[in-house]
DNA sequence: GGTTACTGTAATAATATCAGTTACAGATGA
DNA sequence: TCATCTGTAACTGATATTATTACAGTAACC
């Protein structure tokens, strides 16, 4: 899996925890414990998929534009690491004299795109609400 | 996704068509388009739970011991990928003074658990005789 | 208007992961 | 005893990932 799928998330359930739903690239690479510049990278993208706004200049930053509830696993799968579970290898050539050889590459990728749709399907059954709540009920722990 | 899974998937399908169910590591390597070396780390694994059988020294390589039907892309994935979901890369930080930051790596953890599940039960239905009819219907199209 | 504090993005450098190669010991059949 | 094959380890090279630096653009605030 995409690490920036985690950093994503991570970025959202930290929006959400906030009493403003703000934060700025700094504060949310701290807390993810990795730089601004790819904090902000990831954060262009849930931007553009509307479910962050961001404020450029002095006191701006990100800002959560959804509720928590309404925001699944499954959307930002999709839109940071959709197709992420095939390797980029393939086996086989399609040009080799073997059966098995030249369409094991066409098999394993229908295999791989079931796996893909698989794996949406878990991620549809948890928001950034959820995660939240499960963050927070470690805690108690 | 680890791509020995998919070395050891094409080998075991191309073991599955021969007719004798044998073939040498270098025979193998040349139809998954890989080097002999790769190929016997993996089938070496595949030894180890038992649904190859290999024979040293002249005239020797690896055999299918089990039927086509029985073997599923799970017992392969188990063997050689689980677990290759989550990245090794963990966000946040137990040590850190923030619930969010704290407490995310564990809950991402046990999501990526969770999603490990459900690629196995995928992957449960589908076997290597499975995977060798595809790849003989793809050729008659 | 100038200063400060942000985002957006590109380019580069550092690092880690992965794949291919070489080498050689051990096994086995002819 | 020779040819052929597996089992591994060590090394090299390629590729992908992550961090860093740099700077233009934007907005608040004095």
């Amino acid at each position: 899996m995409n690490s920036e799928f985690v950093i994503a998330v991570h970025s959202l359930v930290l929006l959400a925890h906030r009493p403003e739903g703000m934060a700025t690239s700094e504060e949310i690479a701290e807390n993810v414990c990795t730089n601004p510049v790819r904090v902000r990278k990831v954060m262009s993208c849930l931007r553009k998929i509307g479910f962050v706004d961001t404020r450029e200049g002095a006191g701006g930053g990100y800002k959560l534009c959804r509720r928590p509830e309404d925001v699944t696993l499954a959307d930002v799968y999709r839109a940071l690491a959709a197709g992420s579970l095939a390797p980029g290898w393939c086996s086989g050539n399609p040009e080799m004299n073997c059966i098995v050889g030249s369409n094991m590459g066409d098999v394993m990728n229908a295999v791989f795109c079931g796996a893909d749709r698989q794996l949406e399907m878990y991620f549809e059954q948890i928001t950034i609400g959820h995660m939240l709540s499960r963050v927070k009920a470690k805690q108690q722990a």
